[in-house]
RNA sequence: GACCUCUUGGUCAAGCGGUUAAGACACCGCCCUUUCACGGCGGUAACACGGGUUCGAGUCCCGUAGAGGUCGCCA
């Protein structure tokens, strides 16, 4: 039978880490067993609309190359793929199930429950519906129905005996059916509860493989309950764990933890953060660490997925993008720099091209680059403490000496290149009885004002250029002189 | 509170009854070197705890503890 999975995501305006990893592991399940993926948007809640967030899911889900066989904007055999728009479809499915007896009309208000929960509470018990309304004369029912009083319908869960269901990564999962509630169905408003339009979409769209969080674990053994009333094979599912800011809570935006276009925004790189994310929950059991999401496509499986909760490292985050950075070519690697750079440089001022060439292995992440060459721009103020390095053998009078030193010779280069400088200076250091990092130590500091910096001495100067790199020098001297 | 689930280094994780308990990130050290980074080499660091079962347990079973989830006419 062909493998059709979905991934059913709510419109909330962004794309979780959390959501996107479920997406992915549920697209490269599809296309690793030659299935079909699809979209189906779960917007049954018409209060929490955003505008333009299901066009961001779309741009999300082709960003980062999950491209669904079937879906709101592509179509597909089994459409509507919104759910909003097949708000009609569920109530006949609930009405059979009233039928058949494994389900109810219910009309408590909510005030009653409201009460019977706070009264539960105060006793320190769980409250369960009592199913009152379960044992209602069937002429009461049409009379209260007919009369167009509000009802929801309720799954009849049964009194005695077990419910369960078999889980691919958490194996056989059962409960004691006197623990379940008698959950609603369909709400006064006449449209399906989450759970309810779950079972429905996902039997009438063919979904074999339902692949979701795991907060849902514990109401899988009534979705079970409801594929048995209805005669119907449960489709198998798999339960994702979640992905963790910390030990203790989910990754989530508004406690300021990243969604996938923060990411984006940053300067990560889509394939970094794809790798990073699959590897975040499922292993491929070697050694190998780089996939491409097409690599990720023949070699994905459920056996490798985790069954205990992943902590999002950002630091880790960095070593993959830092990798893929590196990979890129010196061409890529400027185009997606420039802007970046521009942020803190005039390009009319400066070689992008050299400064790409020394960056590239520098960059973790690309908001980084501002920052790390602001001095270029800008000579910081700094300590004079920075001239001092005992690892080069540089202190104050050692740097002195050699500014002195390098100050004419720089002075005297035409032909500013980092080859002419290199030569030049290199040349005058073995009569000067200093060492080479005595020497190019002081002089970096002296026109950069940072302890690092994306290159040498001589990369720095070529960089600045002569006017500026003698500027920086001559003020350097003066401070030293203090 | 009830029910369900999870538990290998700081983090991601391999392991599926017999291993010196992999590997990666991070961290530390050394090398390379005009700084930083890259690269190379090396190092510190883990089976939550207690009982079983077994010749033998990180691997199986039972408890305990800790963590997470569910208990909405939200999704």
């Amino acid at each position: 039978m062909e493998v059709r999975t979905r991934f059913a995501p709510s419109p909330t305006g962004y794309m979780h880490l959390g959501n996107l990893r479920t997406a992915l592991y549920t697209y490269l399940f599809a296309r690793r067993n030659g299935g079909k993926f699809i979209l189906r948007i779960e917007d049954t809640d018409q209060e929490r609309e955003v505008p333009g967030a299901v066009e961001l899911i779309y741009k999300s889900l082709a960003t980062a190359g999950l491209t669904h066989d079937e879906g709101p904007d592509v179509g597909g055999p089994c459409g509507p793929y919104v759910q909003s728009e097949r708000r009609d479809l569920y109530l006949p499915w609930a009405k059979k199930l009233v039928e058949s007896g494994h389900a109810y009309y219910c009309f408590c208000t909510k005030e009653r429950l409201d009460e019977a929960r706070a009264e539960a509470e105060r006793r320190g018990e769980t409250f369960k519906y009592d199913k009152h309304c379960l044992h209602m004369p069937k002429e009461e029912v049409q009379r209260r129905l007919d009369a167009g009083e509000p009802y929801v319908i309720r799954q009849n869960v049964p009194t005695e005996g077990k419910a369960g269901f078999d889980d691919v990564i958490y194996g056989h999962v059962e409960v004691d059916c006197d623990t379940l509630d008698d959950s609603v169905l369909i709400k006064a408003d006449g449209l399906p509860t989450y759970n309810f339009a779950n079972v429905i979409d996902d039997h009438l769209m063919g979904i074999t493989h339902v692949m979701r969080g795991n907060e849902y674990l514990s109401s899988a053994p009534k979705y079970n309950l409801l594929y048995e009333a209805f005669g119907w094979e449960p489709p198998k599912y798999v339960h994702l764990t979640p992905v963790m800011a910390n030990a203790q809570r989910k990754l989530s935006k508004r406690k300021g933890d990243p969604s996938f276009e923060d990411l984006l925004n940053e300067g990560y790189l889509t394939e970094a953060i794809i790798n990073y994310l699959a590897l975040l929950g499922w292993s491929p059991r070697g050694e190998r660490e780089f996939y491409t999401l097409k690599e990720l496509e023949q070699v994905f499986d459920l056996e490798g997925l985790s069954k205990s909760p992943s902590i999002f490292d950002t630091v880790k985050l960095n070593w993959f993008n830092a990798e893929y950075i590196r990979k890129l070519t010196p061409e890529e690697y400027l185009e997606r720099a420039t802007p970046w750079l521009n942020r803190a440089l005039d390009p009319a001022k400066f070689d992008y091209k050299r400064l790409g060439e020394l960056l590239q292995s520098r960059t973790e992440v690309f908001s980084q680059l501002p920052e790390m060459v602001a001095f270029l721009a800008e000579l910081p103020a700094f300590d004079t403490e920075l001239y001092v390095n005992k690892k080069q053998k540089s202190t104050l009078e050692s740097s002195v000496r050699a500014l002195e030193l390098v100050r004419p010779v720089l002075e005297s280069v035409d032909d500013w290149t980092e080859a002419e400088l290199h030569d030049r200076v290199m040349a005058v250091i073995p009569d000067s009885g200093m060492k080479n990092a005595q020497v190019l130590w002081p002089l970096r500091i002296a026109i950069s004002g940072k302890m690092s910096t994306p290159g040498g001495a001589f990369e720095i100067a070529y960089l600045l250029g002569k006017d500026e790199t003698l500027r920086r020098v001559a003020l350097a001297q003066e401070a030293l002189a203090k």
